[in-house]
RNA sequence: GGUCCGGUAGCUCAGUUGGAUAGAGCAUCAGCCUUCUAAGCUGAGGGUCAUUGGUUCGAAUCCAAUCCGGAUCACCA
């Protein structure tokens, strides 16, 4: 338990004893870290109980700061300021857990159980490369399984591929008409690339055509529908969903470029999967759970024979479920796949990595499953983010404004090679070990940027301007280890040292400010970790592991750790120091950022 | 128009179930490297927390209305 936790307690029980007979909510109870410029470490408000029992604030403070430093043990003294009393914490109890932790890699973690969830994030389309907005759902996707994982969960990470469909077939005419059979291997351009390359000519060729027919009199409308180009595809559709053997191989041709693409890319990333699920394996399930929920009478058909269901009750529209043909829309087959997703795992939670422009689909997703009485619609969670923008609006594969992923990643690595020669700091390393550094920074860089925002909040990218190295970024963080990690070198110690080394620390000299600023950060990391996982928000560990970092770098400025002024003092510092190094590469290791030793 | 999300310093963002004088980073300015890594530290300036009203000991936070921005509301996916 956290030790503000132990205090809200402490003070339930604490004024249970002192009033007897008058309840007081524990709700009511409200303890914060204090305020820097008090005395105290952490603050119980006061003014919640005064209606109730009729005193006054510092009356009520004093009795209650006295009773908690008699009975508890826990506290060397309290203060009381205007309605607060600032109460301050033993030494010896963060010496205790400093002892107790200093050097417990899992320090934070939550005991292993068995709440299975699935995290789908990615998602890729098939017809084109990844870009900078995948990379947010990528990055968030892949943090969100991990810190899910840290938290106990048996935890399914998921990628749902979207390897069929009109936007497929484009690029498969467009290869047949402007290819000439090149490959990736001929070309030396990487799959999704290629293919993506082909996804533009057909939209050029597309435009060019509809061009063509408005000049000769059509109007828009009609010379979209017309233009021949587009006709062809419509038809290479229908010969895919039949089963059309020449079609099909060139499909799985095309694809398999781009999976090739894809998977370089995913291991550059630092992600991984335990699931594929396929797009045309999946589309057509999804269609018995419509018929029973027409036999159930919760959706209903139209003359032509249209199913649909009736969302007006919870605030939405009328949502169709199946063609009068017969034929599943695209959320026909996602009531499919949610379904599969729970047998195959027997879920306790399914949670979907989605940008925030599908909130209504999910929305709809979730209550059609309820209607039906499928379980696995509680499970149900739509991590939902907001898009990645640039400055002019938002990316558009068609006019070419899209930053793509691989290049982001290369312009990245070569901004911390950059940044690293021009600071001087290349010394003492090999070509090899630059190399990794350089892309330990960049990609780190790239990922706490993207990581870093609230993921509900859209967020807009400005290529000129860049990512910044300094500040609120990973570099800063990575900085803070290296420099730990350094003092650790000198000192002949590991990075987790065992507790033998540490057995004789007193605690004789109090803690200063700002050793118990850090002690008080690090003491706090595994409820920081709760609240990322039961909040779906990464961006707790950035900012939190940021903080920890700027708190290190100013005890580093103030106080010498090899030359601390008494033995007592090294030990306790180092253990800090151990500590803090530790929580870094935690809470960062969480989201796939790696710290260097060295930088 | 309906639903949902957002509006906090010049810019990008924090701000725990309502708590003390609203905090960081970037940018600007002024300091700090014969001492463990200056990718750092210390300090200064910079705010009508979109607006108005309400709830109360106390509101950036909760409620209502209004304004602005965005998403969405297809027999597309």
């Amino acid at each position: 338990m956290t030790l503000a936790a132990q205090i809200r307690l402490a003070a339930e029980d604490a004024l249970k004893h002192l009033y007897p007979g008058i309840e007081i909510s524990p709700s009511s109870i409200t303890v914060n870290q204090t305020k820097p410029e008090f005395t105290g470490d952490y603050t119980l408000v006061l003014f919640p109980f005064v209606k109730q029992l009729r005193k006054k604030p510092d009356e009520i403070g004093n009795e209650i700061g006295k009773y908690l430093v008699e009975k508890t043990g826990l506290f060397a003294g309290y203060d009381i300021v205007s309605g607060f009393l600032n109460l301050t914490v033993k030494d010896a109890y963060w010496t205790n857990f400093l002892l107790n932790q200093f050097n417990n890699p899992h320090y934070g973690e939550k005991a292993k159980h068995d709440r299975r969830i699935m995290v789908e994030y990615s998602s890729p389309n098939t017809n084109k490369p990844l870009h900078f907005g995948h990379l947010r759902n990528i990055f968030l996707g892949y943090a969100m399984a991990e810190v899910l994982k840290a938290s106990g969960n048996q935890v399914v990470k998921a990628n749902l591929i979207n390897d069929r469909g009109i936007h497929i077939c484009k690029s498969m005419i467009a290869w047949q008409h402007f290819a000439e059979g090149d490959t990736p291997e001929r070309t030396g351009i990487k799959g999704d690339h290629l293919v993506g390359d082909y996804y533009v000519k057909f939209n050029d060729a597309y435009k060019q055509e509809v061009a063509r027919l408005t000049a000769e009199g059509l109007d828009e409308a009609t010379a979209e529908k017309e233009a021949p180009i587009m006709k062809e595809t419509q038809e290479m559709l229908r010969k895919w969903e039949a089963g059309d053997k020449e079609v099909r191989s060139l499909w799985e041709m095309m694809n398999g470029w781009v999976y090739k693409g894809f998977d370089e890319s995913y291991k550059r990333l630092g992600v991984d999967f335990d699931k594929m699920y396929y797009e045309s394996d999946t589309y057509l399930l999804g269609k018995k759970l419509v018929e029973q929920g027409l036999q159930k009478g919760v959706l209903y058909q139209k003359e032509d024979g249209s199913v649909w269901v009736d969302l007006t009750a919870d605030g939405l529209d009328h949502k169709l479920l199946l063609r009068g043909d017969g034929t599943s829309v695209y959320i026909t087959q996602d009531l499919g796949t949610a379904k599969l997703k729970y047998n195959d795992y027997k879920l306790d939670q399914s949670v979907y990595v989605i940008a925030d422009e599908q909130n209504y689909h999910m929305q709809v997703l979730k209550l059609i499953l309820k209607k039906i009485g499928e379980p696995c619609a509680d499970g149900i969670y739509h991590l939902s983010y907001g898009m990645v923008e640039l400055p002019t609006g938002r990316m558009k594969s068609r006019e070419g404004t899209v930053v793509d992923a691989d290049d982001m990643m290369d312009e990245m690595i070569a901004l911390a090679k950059e940044q690293t020669e021009q600071a001087g700091k290349t010394e003492g390393f090999s070509q090899e070990e630059l190399d990794k550094l350089y892309e330990t920074i960049g990609m780190g860089a790239l990922k706490f940027y993207l990581l870093r925002v609230d993921p509900k909040k859209k967020m807009i990218f400005d290529p000129k301007e860049s990512i910044d190295l300094h500040g609120f970024t990973a570099t800063f963080i990575q900085y803070a280890h290296a420099r730990i990690c350094s003092i650790l070198r000198k000192e002949g110690m590991p990075l987790l040292p065992p507790n033998t080394k540490f057995q004789a620390l007193c605690c004789k000299e109090p803690i200063l400010p700002a050793e118990k600023k850090l002690v008080l950060a690090l003491e706090q990391y595994p409820a920081i970790l709760e609240a990322a996982a039961e909040e779906y928000n990464p961006s707790l560990l950035c900012n939190y592991s940021f903080q920890l970092a700027q708190l290190f770098n100013s005890f580093y400025d103030e106080h010498s750790i090899s030359k601390a002024e008494s033995p007592e003092k090294k030990e306790l510092r180092l253990m800090i120091i151990i500590m803090t190094a530790q929580i870094l590469r935690h809470a960062m290791h969480l989201l796939g950022i790696r710290l260097p030793e060295k930088m």
